[in-house]
DNA sequence: CGCGTCTTTGAGTCGCTTCAATGTCTGTGG
DNA sequence: CCACAGACATTGAAGCGACTCAAAGACGCG
């Protein structure tokens, strides 16, 4: 498997896939808990996460905090920045983790040598502010229940993508108070609604583990369903570079 | 001033920059209320809105609205889609529009004949993901008031940058039940909200115009503000085609 | 003028927050 | 091995912000 999730549109070509395998294994390690890059810092390069479980979140300036994203291995973070001249959002890490730094100017070089290259990465981009634009609506359309749902089976779905979770639950590093940062409610709400998922019997709990009991239940909590992304779109530019 | 806001960042070429306005020069109009394209259409083109406002956005499965941006002359709309195998969003004329419509075929072309393009078009991107990352974190954690100001702020930064507003106010064809759907609140509550910011002198409402009486009590309401863009960074590929 | 559409206002309810106390787990040192 | 501390999670009670339902008011247009 590859360190970084930029195939999962198309395959690139080799001379840019090896330059990136070059750059993506170069890895740096920061414990549970390291700011990797804090929002107003200049931003100079993107991060290949190559193994643990990133965070990335924005605060306001009186200090609420709201997570964009829990990162997991294979994700590209920190790559909305480059259009900033600081960064906006802060990624910590929730565990140790293994990081690759990929500066602006190697993308310049790939995006320069490799059109197949720029149209993959600009396909994951849109694939990620599609993302955005479905937690938007859940944000501003959705009940605590609704988000919790939909929190829980999408990162699921992208546990099992990285082949991190068995199929009827997963186990996470997640405080509740982060959770509750991620869906726009307060900690002690999260813990009420997952108590009462549990007590509806839509999931357990035990230790960091949750189980899915009843996962048609939750599936139907969840107001949307994300439509399958493309891969190899006919207009994508063939490989040669 | 030019018919798309793909050179906010750096100049085109010649050759892409004449391709496109040749593309964007051929327009459809379309009257108010009319859907351009509706979630799950097969997505087989992004759009060049010349004239007029667009509103995109995404429905929940029971009948839920939640808009994603509302989109001025000079946007270019619907390419997150072009990472999926049908639209995620629906476009709909706000007023009467003129749109010219770009197949992904063409993008493609342009990527892979000027890395420039492709870098341009990548930056412009990702500073519309930054903006839905502002608006999560301002969907998760702002109030009524606080929504309603940076609604009030952002639309008139961009209306001005537009040329289609003067300093201390803004003309609008927006409902309030489409604030209240961009927002995620009820019709009722945005008007309670509006009618507030007026009672408090910080807005005043006639016809379709919002002036701003107290910017600067406006701007103490919002919890957050988007740093600079970056122009021409250093990495970008230099033009060529 | 009269009609339809949009907005405003009021009253009651519900969901989420707040504050504060209690409970649980884990690791640590006596 | 047990006692304790600290961090995290749970629970209860009270309050508030936003929602709902419903009616009345304003506006634009034929």
């Amino acid at each position: 498997m590859s360190l970084h999730r930029l195939e999962e549109f198309a395959t690139l070509c080799a001379g840019s896939a090896d330059l990136l395998e070059n750059w993506a294994s170069e890895q740096v390690r920061y414990p549970a808990g390291a700011k990797i890059r804090k929002q107003g810092d200049p931003a100079t390069c993107v991060y290949f996460l190559a193994e643990g479980w990133v965070g990335s979140s924005m605060s306001l300036a009186d200090g609420r905090r709201q997570f964009m994203k829990i990162h997991l291995p294979g994700d590209v973070l920190g790559s909305p920045s480059m259009s900033l001249s600081a960064a906006a959002e802060t990624l910590e890490a929730f565990t140790e983790v293994s990081i690759a730094h990929v500066p602006h100017r190697v993308l310049g070089q790939l995006i320069d040598k490799s059109p197949r290259f720029a149209a993959t990465f600009l396909l994951s981009v849109q694939k990620e502010r599609v993302a955005l634009m479905y937690e938007k609506a859940i944000l501003g359309q959705g009940s605590a229940m609704e988000r919790m749902a939909w929190f829980l089976l999408d990162l699921h779905a992208r546990l099992r993508a990285a082949d991190m979770a068995d199929e009827d639950g997963f186990d996470s590093p997640l405080k509740q108070e982060q959770i509750a940062d991620l869906l726009g409610m307060t900690p002690v709400h999260a813990s009420r609604t997952l108590t009462r998922l549990q007590r509806e019997g839509l999931i357990e709990r035990r230790r960091g583990r949750i189980t899915f009991c009843d996962v048609a239940a939750l599936r139907a909590l969840c107001p949307c369903t994300v439509p399958p992304f493309v891969t190899e779109p006919d207009w994508l530019p063939k490989g040669s570079a």
